[in-house]
RNA sequence: UGGGAUAUAGCCAAGCGGUAAGGCAACGGACUUUGACUCCGUCAUUCCGAUGGUUCGAAUCCAUCUAUCCCAA
């Protein structure tokens, strides 16, 4: 008998002609729209959001014309609980969150799998770009970047489990952008033409800040703006509009642009230095998720990321406690960033990554 | 009410008689399924503290005034 999947489906173009993947290769598949929060919650009466009504109609329109039921399935809870209040919990303490990853590891393949589940399904697919293999020597299942190296979301993913992976399919792994468009065209989807989401879902203006000072009624507090030997040149907007190697919006005329290189929550100050103050060679790596290996056991070679959209760098990586990293680059890097996410690459495939602190 | 110096865009600053460099900041755009970085563009046309003067022509020379700074009292 046919395989049955539950299909997240955002809206999108990916996502559309993923579920049309899915029924192509005969899975029996069930359709499912997120409804991850309200738009009153996040200041937007209306408008492009991940979930917004226009977006479950562009979903109900795919699911209905290639002929799958179609659900939506209120996880606003759990956004509210494990992406929104994180992210904010973040930008208080200093850090700069990464909410797409938090929402992959705690809705699509954990609250939707648990979903799935229930309804009897054997897999979430969703219209990721990034593969998954299983290697038969271990019999690990890798997770592996897409075939589409410009669209790659692998990043985004490393902190998936072997059962996750066991039960996750990326039909457009094998794919170009290009030809996902086509194949929204083809299929006559009302949004093939649909412009690549970007920025938070839950912000879609960009403005983060104003969001966090609505999502929690509180004011963030001005502050000292110090230089590198910490004599005070400026105040700062509060805390949580900032991020290290942050260049725009400091307000400080110098010989040489100045960035942020150290926020300081305890002290509500933000220290701005030249460029070069930016560069450091090695971090620490908590949450650590491996996913190729069951363990380091010794110091391993890696390309590794510190940031979605940056070319690997070579490092080498010590495991220090079950969910520890020391992570050490052949060359200074520049902004690592607490908050942001280390990924680690051995060629396509993930070797895991972890929260840089 | 002594002597000296400086006054150019939000900040720093070039210019030394021929019709206002550059940097920083700011703003706009590109890039981008996180925040950044980066890149591209814009940014002194009642004009160079004010008022007069010299000159074909002055931010550039001269005079006066104003402001600020330094030294000496």
């Amino acid at each position: 008998m046919c395989k049955k999947a539950i299909v997240a489906m955002s809206g999108g173009v990916d996502s559309s002609v993923a579920a049309f993947l899915m029924k192509e290769r005969g899975f029996e598949c069930i359709g499912a729209t997120m409804k991850l929060y309200h738009n009153e919650d996040i200041g937007q009466p209306q408008g492009h959001t991940c979930c917004s009504l226009e977006d479950v109609e562009d979903a109900r329109s795919v699911a209905y014309s290639i002929g799958i039921p179609y659900y939506v399935f209120n996880f606003s809870d759990k956004f509210r609980e494990k992406v929104m209040d994180r992210f904010v919990y973040a930008y208080e303490n200093g850090a700069t969150p990464n909410p797409c990853i938090d929402c992959n590891r705690f809705l699509k393949f954990d609250k939707l799998y648990l979903r799935a589940k229930e309804l009897g399904c054997d897999y979430v697919a969703t219209g990721h770009y990034a593969r998954i293999e299983k290697d038969r020597t271990s019999g690990r299942y890798l997770l592996k970047k897409a075939i589409d190296s410009t669209k790659d979301q692998s990043y985004v993913l490393y902190s998936m489990t072997q059962e996750q992976l066991a039960h996750t399919l990326f039909p457009l792994g094998e794919y170009p952008k290009a030809q996902v468009r086509e194949i929204a065209a083809r299929q006559g989807f009302q949004n093939a033409k649909k412009h690549d989401s970007q920025d938070i879902c839950f912000v879609p203006d960009g403005r983060y800040a104003e969001f966090i000072e609505g999502y929690t009624g509180k004011l963030y507090p001005q502050g000292d703006l110090l230089d590198e030997r910490g004599n005070v040149i400026g105040r700062h907007d509060g805390i949580i509009r900032y991020t290290i190697g942050q260049r725009k919006g400091l307000g400080i005329s110098a010989a040489a642009p100045l960035y942020v290189t150290k926020i300081d929550p305890q002290n509500n100050t933000v220290t701005l230095g030249r460029s070069e103050a930016l560069y450091s060679r090695s971090l620490t790596a908590a949450d650590l998720n491996l996913i190729a290996v069951d363990k380091i056991e010794r110091p391993l070679r890696v390309k590794a990321k510190i940031r979605y959209r940056q070319s690997e760098q070579w490092a080498t990586v010590v495991q220090t406690d079950t969910d520890k990293a020391e992570v050490v680059f052949d060359e200074p890097q520049r902004a690592v960033t607490k908050g942001q996410a280390v990924v680690f690459y051995d060629g396509d495939v993930v070797v895991g990554g972890g929260t840089i602190q």
